[in-house]
RNA sequence: GCGGUCUUAGUCUAGUUUGGUUAGGACAUCAGGUUCCCAACCUGACGACCCGGGUUCAAAUCCCGGAGACCGCACCA
């Protein structure tokens, strides 16, 4: 009935993406299973393309680490972190309707409890909540049934003798932030630095429906910026800083409007609109890789995110998004500002001390009182508690042993009665050349997944009735495609000479020979593949090939020997195509 | 998870209302022919009723269960 989704670039996208080898469904022969997709050779190379290009941007410009860790993550680290809390929901279902809510909304809106008061509710006594208040469901008036927990990440054991929780990590900060000692000690111990990691992230989303949108396993790149709150400055602002962003304001969406601000790096971070300049820096790059990927400058904008949508652990938020045919806008990346959130929560669970040390410019001199037990009387005194004695008033706060002792004679520790002789107070200096502090985070995090989808979508052309990918060159995942005009006179075997002199100089390269030369212009179009290769007849007389390109479909004419220098320098942009030789037809 | 619609070769689809011969087509793919640059043409080949159960002499078609897709609701920390 509804016929929109025939039309849709999302199905066209989709469809070609199967038969082409981009990506499907996993697991089709047993029937597929939701929120699982298998990458094909074509899309194996795209993805690993795109992520490549984000690891140029954000690894090899900037200096960030980058590392790999597991998916399966002990029940610790998720419950430190507030995940085991915070992915969960209650949920209750009407009993006459069958609809779903979320009980803790239904409480805010229908009993005026606030979400954080609800949050640290027993099942039970939401239950007893939503009976008290007489909260029904808001469609038919029906009752509830009892609340139930949704916990949306994947849960396992670990080992073979159950007892150990293990979760499928949802996202791969963890990994980043219970590693950070180690990570800061690779870093010489000095902030900032930041530390990158690409992989498999699992969400038990409860209905993914969205092709490579919605994913229950999919890869991520989670990128951690850890710096001093107290030196925010961002060195590499300066990069970017005239760079513009399109955000769309909380006030803005709070007032129902869609009306997007349009403003430079600088001006955000000089009106606070952005409060972490690490956090405007990286939203400007990661403008940058989406334009990069091909989505123009007006289909991408930021929007910030509202207090209650925030994630459990940011300050503040904004989510890049992508305007794509099917949905409208989509994310592709989420900017989170995380304070000191996890090392904090990681701190305490663990004990491990995740603190950095950070020197004065110049040491602060600091009087004060000292209290050092003299051994000497203690010893004749208590004998053998003694050394109890001792350690206990070390701890003691001087000061107010000193004014006990100077008010009452003595000073009471325990059941302990101390007098004045036992002590020796003194005036002490002591330098103090630093302090602890825990590093502040802000985070970009991208779905890898979905930039190969804007890829694709951004990439689809059709052009005189024939479907091209017109991917930027260097995502492409084959580059040249070679073809002998004929398969006779040897036109093959020259052909094949070449592919393999391009193969050699490190370039991806496929041969084809079957069947008419357009069809198979065609075919390369619609793998995305920039440039073709034809030797025809001229070739065998002076050696010399025509170069087609995809895009437009004109050719140029140059001599073999040249074409690995000539391609490679096209591939890092410092060619374009009419500088490869001489234009043929117009 | 709930409700609706749907699932036929690599892809798109006809056929399902009213059960009945060998499930038809297009494109793609492969082999051969032809062809001096954009899915041409000729010959041939390969290839499918989502899974399980039931009703029936007989099931792609009807019934039940399951899986998956799409749409709406909810969910997406």
């Amino acid at each position: 009935m509804d016929d929109s989704g025939k039309e849709s670039k999302f199905t066209a996208v989709n469809e070609l993406a199967k038969r082409r080898g981009f990506f499907w469904n996993s697991y089709e022969i047993y029937g597929g299973a939701g929120g699982f997709v298998t990458y094909g050779p074509l899309g194996t190379r795209l993805k690993q393309n795109i992520e490549n290009k984000l690891r140029e941007l954000f690894v090899k410009q900037t200096g960030i680490f980058e590392m790999e860790s597991s998916a399966i993550t002990p029940g610790k680290v998720f419950e430190a972190s507030g995940h085991v809390d915070h992915f969960k929901e209650p949920m209750v279902e009407c009993v006459k309707c069958n609809k779903r809510f979320r009980a803790d909304h239904l409480l805010e809106e229908y009993a005026k409890i606030s979400s954080t008061e609800a949050e640290k509710m027993s099942l039970n006594e939401i239950h007893e909540a939503l009976e008290k208040n007489g909260v029904t469901c808001p469609d038919c008036g029906g009752t509830f049934n009892a609340p139930q927990q949704f916990l949306t990440m994947f849960v396992t054991t670990i080992g073979p003798y159950a007892g150990a929780t293990g979760y499928g990590r949802p996202e791969a900060a963890q990994g980043i932030f219970v590693e950070f000692n180690r990570l800061y000690a690779m870093a010489r111990e000095k902030l900032p630095f930041g530390v990158i990691q690409i992989g498999h992230a699992l969400r038990n989303e409860i209905s993914p429906r969205q092709g490579l949108i919605r994913l229950r396993e999919f890869t991520i790149a989670d990128l951690e910026f850890f710096f001093d709150p107290e030196e925010p400055q961002c060195h590499l602002l300066r990069q970017v800083e005239n760079e513009t962003l399109r955000i769309l304001l909380a006030e803005n969406r709070l007032k129902d409007s869609e009306e997007t601000v349009e403003l430079t790096v600088k001006d955000a971070v000089a009106k606070r609109i952005i409060r972490a300049e690490w956090q405007a820096f990286f939203m400007a790059m990661a403008k940058k890789l989406l334009t990069e990927l091909g989505v123009p400058a007006e289909k991408q904008r930021f929007i910030e995110k509202l207090p209650w949508e925030k994630a459990h652990y940011s300050s503040q938020s904004f989510d890049q998004e992508v305007y794509v045919d099917r949905w409208g806008w989509v994310e592709v990346s989420g900017h989170a500002y995380r304070t000191d959130y996890d090392l904090t929560c990681h701190m305490k669970a663990s004990g491990a001390d995740m603190r950095v040390y950070k020197e004065y410019a110049t040491p602060v001199e600091k009087e004060q009182l000292a209290v050092k037990p003299v051994m000497a009387k203690l010893g004749p005194a208590f004998k053998k508690e003694a050394g109890k004695v001792a350690e206990l008033l070390s701890k003691a706060d001087p000061e107010e042993v000193a004014a006990s002792l100077k008010k009452n004679g003595h000073y009471t520790v325990g059941n302990y009665r101390v007098l004045p002789e036992h002590v020796d107070i003194s005036l002490q200096k002591t330098v103090v050349r630093g302090s602890r502090f825990v590093p502040h985070v802000v985070e970009p995090s991208f779905g890898s997944d979905r930039l190969f989808y804007v890829a694709l979508e951004y990439a689809y052309r059709v052009k005189d009735g024939r479907v091209l990918l017109s991917f930027p060159r260097d995502i492409a995942p084959v580059q040249v495609g070679v073809y002998p005009l004929m398969s006779k006179d040897g036109l093959a075997d020259k052909a094949n000479e070449v592919r393999k002199l391009l193969a050699e100089s490190g370039l991806m390269v496929e041969f084809d020979e079957a069947g008419s030369i357009g069809r198979r212009y065609a075919r390369a179009d619609e793998a995305g593949i920039p440039l073709g290769i034809t030797i025809d007849y001229e070739t065998l007389s002076d050696g010399t090939v025509t170069i087609r390109d995809r895009d437009s479909w004109q050719q140029v004419r140059s001599p073999i020997k040249d074409l690995p220098e000539l391609l490679h320098k096209y591939f890092q942009g410092k060619l374009d195509f009419e500088d490869l030789g001489t234009l043929l037809r117009v």
